[in-house]
DNA sequence: CCCAATGGCTAATGGCAATAGCTAGACGAT
DNA sequence: ATCGTCTAGCTATTGCCATTAGCCATTGGG
């Protein structure tokens, strides 16, 4: 019985990478052992269970985009910080595209981890948006727009949604500047 | 064995129904039998396993939401259809959030009524854009923003990625009035 | 009234997650 | 070096689920 020198984040690293190999059929913990050259039960001493695994997967994957969100956004302010910001998201939703949905998903309540990964990233949208002088409910609004365009429009490529030829770095460019401009005129009525 | 006059209509209405009632728990043939009053196997004779039955729901969900904004645009132009297809895709994505993921994954290149419900509701969208004479590559890249605005707040909303009690009512209407105003000015560089 | 089509059933198979309990290797303390 | 403990692997087992094969009763058209 050689040892297989696992550890919960090397089990969770490699449940990551055969998610973005195979993203149709859906992970199992068969197939992430045998990729570990491991017998399944033996996983089970490193992660909580499929639910465990799945919940290592998906904080794994907000930190790593709020880190390379607040990466992106170091030394810049309003505009070039908006698409700075824009530009580092899609950037690592292309690059991981299957773990993306997991980044998404709303904390549970009871979970502090998870609430702290969420909150690292919202932290740099609200960081970004500081520089446009919103306060209150403004801030907030500009915020739900701002995360709407970006997921939405990153959200429906990486699901292929967007299937017409045309240039999509043209099409995110021109969606991006109308937010920037958007923000810039949204304090009004 | 008094028969229990199943379809396959009804079938995938009933696990419509029950994907509503519980969205946590991934939808179960042996959950969809018992609540039908019939064994397992049954189902077979009216869908094509699991798969089968998830592209029912899929295709059922995306007819529906297509019919919806259709419905709602009736006789609407411009800046009132915007609004109006908005507020009628915001509003079937809260009647049915655990469908409405389904409606935004691509249709498969070789299933011709995917193909078909997926073009009903996208003709939509590009016949209320008619109205702001775009052509071409500014037509596409409008209706990918127009898109990736109402998917992305709806989306995040449905998620319970908005958590903050700033009221979601006046957070859309801000976030379809930037949008309309960015249509409105579409055409420029 | 018959008979073909069909919608239900039981039985059986195989895959997967999960748990219990065993065992050997690693490692620190003496 | 030797002992003892801890732990990361293992095998064996259970139970749930999807799926298929094959049987039978009901239905409805000739």
């Amino acid at each position: 019985m050689p040892r297989a020198g696992l550890s919960s984040d090397a089990v969770i690293e490699r449940a990551a990478q055969l998610l973005e190999e195979h993203p149709d059929d859906d992970l199992t913990l068969a197939e992430l052992a045998q990729s570990l050259g491991v017998r399944t039960p033996s996983l089970y001493k490193h992660i909580d269970g499929l639910p465990g695994l799945r919940r290592g997967i998906m904080l794994r994957a907000k930190r790593d985009l709020a880190a390379a969100l607040a990466q992106a956004t170091i030394g810049c302010a309003r505009h070039d910080a908006v698409r700075a910001l824009a530009a580092a998201y899609r950037a690592w939703a292309r690059a991981n595209p299957a773990q993306y949905p997991a980044t998404i998903r709303a904390p549970e309540p009871d979970d502090a981890a998870d609430q702290a990964a969420s909150a690292a990233a919202l932290d740099v949208i609200f960081t970004v948006l500081a520089g446009y002088d919103l306060t209150g409910d403004d801030a907030i609004d500009a915020t739900r727009f701002l995360r709407a365009v970006i997921h939405g429009f990153v959200s429906l490529e990486t699901a292929g949604a967007y299937k017409l030829p045309t240039d999509l770095e043209t099409s995110y460019a021109k969606a991006v500047d109308a937010m920037v401009t958007a923000l810039d005129t949204w304090r009004r009525p």
